[in-house]
DNA sequence: GAGGAGATCGTCT
DNA sequence: GACGATCTCCTCT
């Protein structure tokens, strides 16, 4: 593998549209015990500040979002539908509002733990790993927190820039082909923009139903 | 394979 | 008290 550049504050500190397609190709990475888990970054959507009616920044600052209106490449962490956590990072400068949603990763390193935290059996030998398998283990915001271990008591609120931080982002220097802009998933209000952004092709790009608002 | 509905609980009104 | 940036199981075709 190419040698990895971890991502600072500035590549947060803007737009959350250029920043959620930036992101598509990077790797999501958590070191802890001696344990490196990583995906690659295939499906993320934007959300914009208080003037974006699905974000969760649209109703102003509460204690539960806070983290948006702070300080760039932070992690917001929340809990949903009474069983899943979801994975944001914090875009613009302290004081604006804005995010970026994680929805799907490719399974890079440690799979085979991922695949444990999601409860899936894999077989022992790698080339037996059943492509259904794997697309199952970080197809989805919620997956994919499960697959890292991540919860909102362990990482809302981390600094993902930082140094000692165990959940970080880099990019190894490969080049992503084709990024698709459509609607965003499972919302409402705003549910035309097209702030969903992914990679073309990629088989593990979530597969969720899209509803469009009846005209 | 596609579509529908239930599960389940933190957060906000 | 209502709702939600989801997932999975079950049923139907």
């Amino acid at each position: 593998m190419a040698s990895l550049a971890y991502l600072t504050s500035d590549f947060f500190d803007r737009d959350p549209r250029k920043v959620a397609r930036a992101l598509l190709g990077k790797l999501l990475i958590r070191r802890s015990r001696g344990v490196s888990l990583s995906g690659r970054i295939v499906e993320t959507e934007a959300y914009l500040g208080e003037d974006d009616a699905a974000a969760h920044a649209a109703a102003g600052q509460t204690k539960r979002n806070s983290v948006l209106f702070g300080p760039p490449g932070f992690a917001y962490v929340y809990f949903i539908y009474g069983m899943h956590y979801c994975l944001n990072v914090s875009c613009m400068k302290e004081g604006e509002a804005g995010c970026v949603l994680i929805r799907a990763l490719e399974p890079v390193s440690g799979i085979e733990r991922m695949a444990a935290l999601r409860g899936i059996e894999l077989p022992k030998d790698p080339k037996l790993y059943k492509p259904s398998s794997l697309k199952s283990i970080a197809s989805g915001p919620g997956r994919l927190a499960e697959a890292f271990g991540i919860t909102r008591e362990r990482d809302n609120g981390k600094n993902l820039t930082g140094e000692e931080s165990d959940l970080r982002i880099a990019e190894d220097g490969s080049r992503v082909k084709n990024i698709t802009a459509g609607p965003r998933v499972g919302i409402v209000k705003s549910a035309a923009r097209p702030l969903r952004y992914f990679i073309a092709d990629n088989p593990y790009v979530s597969g969720r139903k899209v509803k469009l608002p009846s005209p």
